[in-house]
DNA sequence: TCGTACCGCTACAAGTTGTAACTCTAATCA
DNA sequence: TGATTAGAGTTACAACTTGTAGCGGTACGA
């Protein structure tokens, strides 16, 4: 039974949008995510470090002050958030199985057979490098 | 731009557990449904009711009358539900790229690569029968 | 010293979720 | 036929979430 994992609190579109930010641009203060975030989703300030205190909150991110200014960067890399949800997926349709879940992704013709081996051929190889490197 | 979906209302967990319990048994009553469930879920009819109701709302299921009781049934397979959330999890954190999700699961040892194109390979083989025999 | 930048605290309306009571009606049983 | 019952609809409601932000305090720079 898999490591039991937290079941952290899902993230909201915003929390999100703003956990990208933090992703795509590093450590940032407040003042830097609205500023960054201005064109795809305007706020007040406010708004903004409410957000990145939930963030804290739930546990995906922390901040350290500089100054008196709090700088905000994300706890886990996005593919560790990405691999929970995925995992919940699996677990919710088909009961854990990762393997059923590729299946289902290449029945529902979300992606291509042939492309996916040739994906796997090359991961693999890849594996191999990484593992021979730090063996 | 693939066919713009209408980013359905998202399942909340009981609204899940009883889809499943659609997906498992078929079409079934309210009261089938808090029964079935009752072990991992016990909850009163009207309950049940409720969140069938909300299902029907949501567009996830529906129902028809057989006397004077609703059989409800899901409305989509569960694989093409999951494909939705898979979808956009691929969007939320590669952009859309499915093929980006499926390395990172590779790089996060959610699935092992040879497995993967062992899987990859077995799938390809079943596509090219069905392929063939509904050419 | 005074404004400014930045923080914590508090709020709040709208929506979601789980839970269910209450009511009405049609079939059912005595 | 009158009473019981099963199952539907309607309505409610508290807890929580989400987006949005005001307000007040304070430290720092001019």
């Amino acid at each position: 039974m898999r490591n039991v994992k937290p079941a952290r609190k899902a993230l909201s579109e915003l929390e999100h949008l703003v956990m990208q930010f933090l992703w795509a641009n590093g450590p940032s203060s407040a003042e830097h995510v609205r500023e960054g975030l201005d064109g795809r989703h305007p706020m007040k300030d406010a708004t903004a470090r409410t957000i990145l205190r939930r963030l804290e909150e739930k546990g995906y991110a922390s901040h350290r002050e500089e100054g008196r200014t709090y700088i905000y960067s994300g706890l886990e890399q996005p593919e560790n958030v990405a691999m929970r949800a995925i995992r919940q997926i699996a677990d919710r349709f088909w009961g854990g199985s990762v393997q059923a879940l590729v299946a289902g992704m290449v029945e529902q013709e979300v992606i291509d057979p042939r492309e996916l081996r040739e994906l796997a051929k090359k991961l693999e190889r890849q594996q191999e490098r990484k593992g021979k490197s730090n063996a």
